[in-house]
DNA sequence: CGGCATCCCCTCGGATACTG
DNA sequence: CAGTATCCGAGGGGATGCCG
């Protein structure tokens, strides 16, 4: 997953930052990386604070972090096996980076739900896309 | 696409950002803001703009953009047809929003690819995970 | 010009079962 | 506990063709 696809690039000057939504952009890495936000975490623990996720796609976004340098794994040689996770120097500032947009978030998504309301009500009335 | 996926909602306090990124987190949304963020575009030179973006897509990106109030349509009574979109108010302030991780992109990129390519070096070498 | 409809492939991600 | 392996369905998204 998080193909790094070879085209698409030199389009829109600066705005790379597609680039890192391939990277964050999926289904569970900002969870992941909000709750590291907190602190070092373990396997279970972050298992548990990410509710719907299952193992496999647990282990699956905690590898594509680890492999971007976005966060760090640390295994302990015991039995049973202790791992913990936490987020690099580079994934806090990512963390940080990210925000500006969790705050955009809280202060829109009624905005975002009402004009989709609205849309919506447009597209189901009996004349629509309603000419003249 | 874009689901408005109900579960998974009150599990991380303030990180309802998943749900902007079901928005905008998708392949194309953020190239059209981004693009839109210069001024009014038409179609045409939206799909331009895009590097590889199909003619279905952009149509569908834009209806969902629209939906949810980030983007205007307008269509011109003439033939043949004209349509320009624009950013609504609230997609200014997404854009202005997504600003800090476009930064954060063109910053830590090169970071990010070295982190990945010194993973892979080690993820390839004879003995791996390397126990001990 | 700016779409929509159709077909179809391929990736994401869920369920389940097994291992050190 | 913390994975890995396998199977499989849903849907994101590309290609193509037709329409007002």
């Amino acid at each position: 997953m998080r193909t790094t696809d070879p085209q698409v690039e030199e389009t829109l000057p600066g705005c790379r930052a597609r680039e890192i939504l391939d990277r964050i952009g999926d289904k569970w890495s900002l969870y992941a990386i909000a709750l590291l936000g907190g602190g070092t975490r373990r396997f279970t623990e972050l298992k548990r604070g990410i509710d719907g996720i299952s193992q496999r796609m647990l282990t699956v976004t905690l590898r594509g972090l680890e492999r971007d340098g976005i966060v760090t794994r640390t295994q302990y040689p015991v039995v049973p096996v202790r791992v913990e996770y936490a987020l690099t120097p580079m994934g806090r500032t990512l963390l940080d980076a990210v925000h500006p947009l969790i705050t955009w978030t809280e202060g829109h998504l009624a905005g975002i739900d009402a004009a989709r309301a609205a849309y919506d009500v447009r597209a189901d009335s009996p004349n629509w896309p309603g000419s003249l």
